[in-house]
DNA sequence: ATTTTTAAATCGATGTCGTCCATTTGTAAT
DNA sequence: ATTACAAATGGACGACATCGATTTAAAAAT
């Protein structure tokens, strides 16, 4: 990990589908070593894929909540964050600290599924939920 | 927007530097259609970029939190999000329903950078702090 | 200080990829 | 049936990614 591979990652960052030719021309380096280096970065672990920035709206997501679940005494957390973190509706799933908590964003299409979500993770925990306004 | 579009969708999602050859035999279109049908999700704003999934633990990240920011009356939520949602710690910040909140995700090098970054926005409100244990 | 070793870059070659244009196909509307 | 329109195909061409061989450069060892 040098200035170079720095560099790299912030212009995959930006934009992922960036041309290695490219990247080349920006750090003065032949497109076969920018090859390599990247190579390099996904075997050692520190980038982990290359994906997409979606318009939810436009995809029909009218609604996006933060959801605190204070975990039952009689489940586990480990079990509950297994369980949610790979539903659909979740982008995000983290372990807080403070009381057993699991914080969960969740976008969906409307309330209707919103309700049936919280349904569904209930039997884990007590949910806490807010709703985002501006992102 | 179709079936063949989500599928589109999904396979980027996956893997954001696939190639549309490769999408192409997938779902059965020649490459230039799936240029063509890839150019419009952009142009229709569905797809906002192509971005890099990061191992931020390799990269030196030791310290995230959730910060429940509670705007100050002499402060404007507008003004505060507007500040704070592009200051480089942060990776997400929401405007949540309940008081008036910023609900803000930041990654840190250590400890010390989180208190520096809480004594910077606390001049629009007060900060609420949960550290990420595990996501 | 010289040699050896190693890592990493360049160069040239090759197959793949993305995009352009002209043409064709397929569908909906009159 | 004719027209009109949207979208896909096919071929061509320039750009791109990747491979192997070679060169360069820096670090390690003698």
């Amino acid at each position: 990990m040098d200035d170079i591979d720095l560099k790299i990652l912030e212009m995959l960052r930006k934009n992922a589908r960036e041309s290695l030719a490219n990247i080349g021309k920006s750090v003065e380096l032949s497109a076969p070593a920018i090859g390599k280096r990247v190579k390099q970065l996904e075997e050692k672990g520190i980038i982990l894929g290359y994906s997409l920035k979606l318009n939810h709206e436009k995809l029909g997501i009218r609604t996006k909540a933060y959801i605190i679940l204070k975990i039952h005494q009689s489940s586990t957390l480990k079990t509950a964050y297994n369980q949610i973190a790979h539903l659909t509706e979740v982008q995000r799933c983290d372990r807080i600290t403070g009381d057993d908590c699991l914080c969960i964003l969740a976008f969906f299409k409307d309330n209707k599924e919103l309700i049936t979500f919280l349904e569904r993770i209930s039997q884990y925990g007590v949910p806490n939920t807010s709703i985002l306004l501006e992102s």
